[in-house]
RNA sequence: GGGUGAUUAGCUCAGUUGGUUUAGAGCAUUUGCCUUACAAGCAAAAGGUCAUUAGUUCAAAUCUAAUAUCACCCA
């Protein structure tokens, strides 16, 4: 582009040119990374998003670390490898694409599966597509040609190899127990699916007659639907008041079914819960399945897949749960069992997915054992090798985890997601890795077997479960295990994620990988904190609250958004809102019109003087340059992002914008050669260190002024601390601090100005101040020393620091001189006060001897 | 109930192992400026019992304790 009619371009045109510049650096295959023994590795994974929507502010924030971290290490020149993925999210995706169904009429029930995972496969291109096309848009510096996706051929491969190697190890079984159901959903959910809200509540007290009808037992519950599922009623041991009648050894008669049961006594009853009698539904609770399996008593299932009774619950079978609990308490009253309803504050679980209220239930589902994944889990996370960033104290919550940890349900009724291998035959079974092979061991078994009795496993497994392999997968390192790369890059160097998976997945990774090949997945963690909007809620596509990217993309482009997305200290949970963008992209435009100056010099006429407040200026420069660069890297040695973006800031903008600029600028068009030399200079490190924040805009005023250079393959630069002097940065701090104080005074300007110093500290102020810089940034002319002052008639004396000086009365504006003076003395009143008040103690205390 | 973190200007936040400067930015407000890089800008002003109370210290936004409020995680 011709340099001159750059000069007409207001802004900086990011519509039109990030994706331009974004296609060279693919077409350079910058971003590709291979095997190289040479070069050391540097193994970043994107934590995949879910393909149930397009991408959010808070996934910009995560990949915007990322891609700091990733263009920085490529600059020193380490073979960055950028994972890139999506994943298939198995419930969230069936759950979103069923609303979606329903939105334009049509109910899934009529279609056939293979219809349905079509839609599902079609949706999942989709979006994959668009979540690609973001990230790209945003300057992701990926590997592309390492795209992975959760449901692809290796990676259904390896999560299939892993089954099969779990289970061949004893820990994967099949069982009925107690499982969270999601009734819209109608499959398990796992725990930590579960989002506990405080909700109004009733609890029912309802007579339990003994089987003679002389005595009865009031019994408390929020769920008087479940007395159909009622086999015990029982009692804490201890619990003085039920002596008799747990000793007479009656049987108890359920209200409206009719039921016999027994009274039974158990410890884990807390006396002092309700009335202290506990009905038991073994079938619908985790404690009272604990009761079953102690004391031999029945077990009976009342709830439907869909969250209506069922057959053993008389003429209420088919209603849905709450609409028999109402008529149930009716019923309960008109026949005279209940006792009273109390309003309580509760707290009940919901599906996360769906929003429903979670129903326990008995059911047959596949397990894996957790007790063989502590130990190496454990010793890794003892060991502190790995390392969080921001330094937190994540150990507690880890052991408290892991401690707590029960065998992990990895079954789910759906139909997106891996099928479970495993092949049913004469109500046996077989673990196997296709139909063939499992044909081939069921022969072995029984060769009279109908091969086409043989039936596959209708559930599939949790998304968590693929999740947790990936660091090792994305390499195929389960399917083969000393394949190069795998062995050149594992482990991930820097994870980048949110704190709210921390569980889910940080946790699940360490487990998964130092059991299977005992190595840690990663060597350093980085938290970022949650993004929420104006009312303080988690930015997620459930709830669907944020803006589309597309459209941030447009207003405020790829560089304002992610400098305005960094402006917030991300450690913490932060409120996002526009306001931040426009700070993003007006500082973009700050780097577009630095640029247009930093020609425009190019242009000026040379000339050979050099004052000497240019050399000064010049050595400031330098020095604050080196300086600043110098922290810069210690704080991206320390994974201080943020910081080290305000950093960045503070250097470009405050320093080398408004004062160096503005500084060397003039109206004659005149500079002098080594001036213009030590601009481009500082202008060009500005532009490395800048990049990794704002790739685009760097890249192509670098194209412009390197002649085709990238600056993506730069070296950044490192500096050592020999290269500036921090008593020269002192000193100009103090010279600047001071040129700003003077600026508050209000000359007269017509006059001219001299400050007045005592001469017996002119040594100290010489040897702290630059005396040419104060003449050319300040209305002060002349600073001159004298031994003796006639204060009162012709001088205003001032304080800054230690230095006490003079002014001619004639040329302040007397009235305006410093408020902030009058406050300094309010200061050290209190401060005497204070004193005074301490001595007064002291006194006191003198006296009373 | 247990755990973690927070409370600084009207709003959103910085503030390094206690002292380097009068506790800093940005937005919003007020004033003056279309100056040959930038009005998406420049120059300046106003705005703070650093949640409260006590303690340690020559010195506390920073360390300790208690209290209050809020947020998140777990049960």
């Amino acid at each position: 582009m011709n340099i001159k009619n750059l000069k007409k371009i207001k802004n900086y045109n990011f519509k039109k040119l990030n994706k331009k510049i974004y296609k060279k650096w693919i077409l350079n295959k910058y971003f590709n990374s291979n095997y190289n023994k040479n070069k050391k590795s540097f193994y970043l994974l994107l934590p995949p998003p879910n393909i149930t929507g397009d991408l959010h502010i808070g996934h910009i924030l995560n990949f915007t670390i990322i891609d700091i971290l990733a263009r920085i290490k490529r600059m020193k020149g380490y073979n960055v490898c950028w994972i890139p993925g999506t994943d298939h999210a198995s419930i969230a995706t069936e759950i979103k694409v069923i609303k979606e169904l329903k939105k334009n009429g049509i109910n899934i029930n009529d279609l056939t599966k293979k219809e349905f995972n079509k839609i599902l496969l079609n949706w999942s291109k989709k979006y994959n597509n668009i979540i690609i096309d973001q990230l790209k848009s945003i300057g992701c510096s990926c590997d592309w040609n390492r795209l992975q996706f959760t449901m692809d051929k290796n990676t259904y491969k390896s999560v299939i190899n892993v089954f099969i190697y779990l289970y061949k190890k004893g820990m994967i079984y099949k069982k009925n127990r107690i499982v969270n159901w999601d009734i819209y959903a109608k499959t398990t959910i796992s725990d930590e699916e579960i989002i506990y809200k405080n909700k109004v509540n009733y609890l029912y007290y309802i007579k339990y007659f003994t089987e003679d009808k002389k005595d009865f037992l009031v019994i408390a519950t929020t769920r008087p639907e479940t007395i159909f599922g009622d086999t015990a009623v029982c009692i804490n041991p201890t619990d003085k008041r039920y002596k008799k009648i747990i000793n007479s050894k009656k049987k108890l008669i359920v209200p409206i079914i009719n039921r016999i049961i027994p009274i039974i006594t158990d410890k884990s009853v807390d006396k002092n819960i309700g009335t202290g009698c506990l009905k038991i539904t073994p079938a619908h609770s985790n404690e009272d399945f604990n009761i079953y399996k102690k004391h031999k008593i029945n077990i009976i299932n009342i709830f439907n897949n869909n969250g209506t009774l069922n057959n053993n619950c008389l003429n209420y079978s088919g209603l849905d749960r709450f609409i028999v609990r109402k008529k149930i308490y009716i019923k309960l009253k008109k026949l005279g069992f209940l006792v009273k309803k109390k309003k309580i504050l509760s707290k009940i679980g919901f599906s996360e997915r769906t929003n429903t209220i979670i129903e326990k239930k008995l059911s047959l589902q596949w397990f894996l054992k957790m007790k063989k994944f502590i130990k190496p889990a454990l010793k890794e996370i003892k060991s502190k090798k790995i390392v969080f960033y921001p330094k937190k104290k994540y150990d507690n919550l880890f052991y408290k985890w892991i401690k707590n940890i029960k065998d992990w349900n990895i079954s789910r009724q759906l139909n997106w997601g891996h099928k479970i291998p495993v092949y049913y035959y004469n109500n046996k079974f077989v673990v196997a890795k296709n139909l063939n092979s499992a044909i081939k061991i069921i022969k072995k078994k029984n060769n009279n077997i109908n091969i086409y009795s043989i039936k596959k496993e209708k559930d599939v497994l949790d998304t968590w479960f693929s999740s947790w392999i990936l660091p090792i997968s994305v390499f195929n390192g389960i399917n083969n295990p000393n394949n190069i790369d795998f062995n050149y890059y594992y482990p991930i160097d820097v994870l980048v994620t949110g704190n709210d998976i921390l569980f889910f997945w940080v946790l699940r990774m360490i487990m998964f990988s130092t059991f299977l090949i005992k190595k840690k997945p990663f060597k350093r963690v980085y938290f970022t904190g949650i993004i929420r909007d104006k009312i303080k809620n988690k930015i997620s596509k459930s709830l669907g609250n944020y803006k589309n990217l597309y459209y941030l993309l447009n207003k405020y482009g790829a560089d304002g958004l992610r400098v305005g997305i960094l402006w917030n200290n991300h450690e913490y949970d932060f409120i996002f809102n526009d306001k931040l963008c426009i700070r993003g992209r007006n500082f973009i435009n700050k780097i577009w019109n630095s640029f247009k100056l930093v020609i425009n010099i190019n242009n000026f006429n040379i000339i050979n003087k050099n004052k000497i407040q240019y050399k000064l200026i010049i050595k400031w420069f330098n020095n604050i340059l080196y300086y600043n660069i110098y922290k810069l890297n210690i704080l991206l040695n320390n994974y201080k992002i943020y910081k080290s973006f305000i950093l960045v800031y503070d250097l470009f903008k405050k320093k080398f914008c408004s004062i160096y600029l503005e500084f060397i600028k003039n109206k004659n068009n005149k500079i002098n050669k080594f001036v213009k030399k030590k601009t481009f200079k500082f202008f060009y490190i500005l532009l490395k260190i800048l990049h990794p924040y704002a790739p685009f805009i760097t890249e192509y005023i670098w194209n412009i002024l390197k002649n085709k250079e990238d600056i993506t393959i730069s070296s950044w630069p490192i500096i050592s601390s020999k290269k500036f002097n921090k008593k020269v940065i002192k000193k100009f701090n103090n010279t600047f601090s001071f040129i700003k104080y003077l600026n508050t005074i209000k000359f007269n300007k017509k006059k001219k100005n001299i400050i007045f110093i005592y001469k017996s500290t002119e040594n100290k102020f010489r040897k702290n101040i630059y005396f040419s810089l104060v003449y050319k940034l300040s209305l002060i002319d002349k600073i001159k020393f004298k031994t003796k002052f006639s204060i009162k008639q012709k001088y205003l004396f001032f304080f800054y620091k230690k230095y006490k000086f003079y002014l001619l009365k004639k040329n302040i504006f007397v009235k305006n001189v410093n408020v902030k003076i009058y406050k300094k003395i309010n200061f050290y009143k209190k401060f005497l006060l204070k004193i005074k008040k301490k001595f007064f103690i002291y006194i006191n205390i003198y006296y009373c001897y």
